[in-house]
DNA sequence: AAGTGGTCTAGACCACCGC
DNA sequence: CGGTGGTCTAGACCACTTC
């Protein structure tokens, strides 16, 4: 592909949101009013359902809620929505406004064990690339990284470590485009305390994460630990608007 | 309003999506296809848009996940999929099978810490409702609640420590829709250890939330203090189609 | 009663996937 | 190429809130 970024379909819907956006970092507070759903439409002269699907957006984001009969707000404030978006490590920082970084520990092709098998779906033994890295924001030891990666998803010869995981595996059609986490306190045993530069036994956020592919296969478990003085989990729940 | 549950409307899109789980839960795996939109269109005679509000519901919750030109498909098997539903303890207990129980341990009117009133926005000192609970799942030690409320919301005479708070929120027009989330891992100091029957020091999973009405009001700050070895959260995190 | 968001129809074309 | 989901139109009626 020797194109670079030609298109770019410009979606109506994106620019409706886009222009929301903006009328709010120009002249709204949290808890102002938007323009109606109807108002919008004549605005930018697209049909209701355009607009409905411009503000499903920004309500998935947190930025605004509708309120049936009243009308459309401007969402609290709040200081950084913390999204269910899948990122990665360095996309996180990213966004925090920090400066990622990393040191690798080990890399190895090991066999499968028992809770990497049963966890990846593969048989007891198969052969997985495993990488262990520090990860650094701005410099500060914030956590411990353990992957593991089917063989046949990346073999460790292929593996470039001044690379994006992510990006390697996209390239390689295996793109983690969906992960189940699970989110634990755990006490750091001496080894783990000592890389993050805390007190053994101090507590820590440890959340393990596979991701699958769009197909659904299984391409990668990664178990990370993170300084819980310097890492915790924001986001924004919402009650389901029908029952109870 | 003294009628009780008279019509209860039903929604189309709520009857697609009622079908489809039960044709997930019959007759279908992980990472099997769904019918195609069109076809669902015919087998309950809605229109496209119908089938897709259905779908995106579905979608949300995590149980299936759509590939464009691909079709739609049963989202990978998770033993409980912990969605960011906004849920109070006694439901989230009942999600995961277990009876919800809880023993008050303080209920006091309080003055408003920096913290507090920071936190709920409203000026230091102003009286506040503490209540301090022991949240029990099956008769077993699970969580620490402290809930601060604005006097303006619930007097701490009106409060009724057999009744739900949540829906004595919601009686006094307070219901919370939206909630803002941090988790965090602490290590347990003496006391809290003790109610919760671990030794001191052990990390634990702390949750603060901010909740609000569907008028933006701040009507609730609550710390809830986790037991890690019982409690975890788990959810589906997806990529955005879009970008990278 | 007027205005709002919520649901719904019956079409249409587009972008993407697999064969 | 045909089938899939993604976007979009131009209407309609309903449920709810506010006056």
């Amino acid at each position: 592909m020797p194109d670079d970024r030609p298109h770019q379909k410009v979606l109506k819907y994106e620019t409706v949101a886009s222009g929301i956006r903006t009328l709010i970092a120009a002249s709204l507070s949290p808890n102002d009013a938007l323009p109606s759903e109807r108002d919008l439409m004549a605005t930018y002269g697209v049909s209701r359902m355009t607009v409905r699907a411009a503000i499903a957006k920004l309500s998935d984001e947190g930025r605004i809620y509708a309120i049936h009969g009243s009308g459309t707000f401007v969402g609290a404030e709040t200081s950084f929505t913390r999204t269910r978006k899948l990122t990665s490590f360095t996309e996180d920082m990213t966004d925090r406004g920090l400066v990622a970084s990393s040191k690798t520990l080990a890399v190895a092709r090991v066999e499968a064990s028992a809770e990497v098998s049963e966890t990846l779906r593969i048989p007891l033994g198969t052969e997985c690339t495993h990488l262990r890295r520090l990860r650094l924001a701005d410099g500060n030891p914030l956590a411990i990284e353990n992957v593991y990666l089917p063989e046949g998803v990346i073999s460790i010869d292929a593996l470039k470590l001044n690379e994006s995981l992510y990006e390697q595996l996209s390239a390689l059609g295996h793109q983690v485009c969906r992960a189940e986490e699970v989110i634990r306190a755990i006490n750091l045993g001496p080894a783990d305390s000592k890389l993050l530069g805390v007190p053994n036994g101090t507590a820590a956020l440890q959340v393990e994460r596979v991701g699958s592919s769009k197909r659904g296969h299984l391409v990668e478990f990664a178990q990370t630990i993170y300084r819980a003085d310097r890492y915790n989990f924001r986001f924004v729940v919402a009650r389901e608007p029908s029952e109870s």
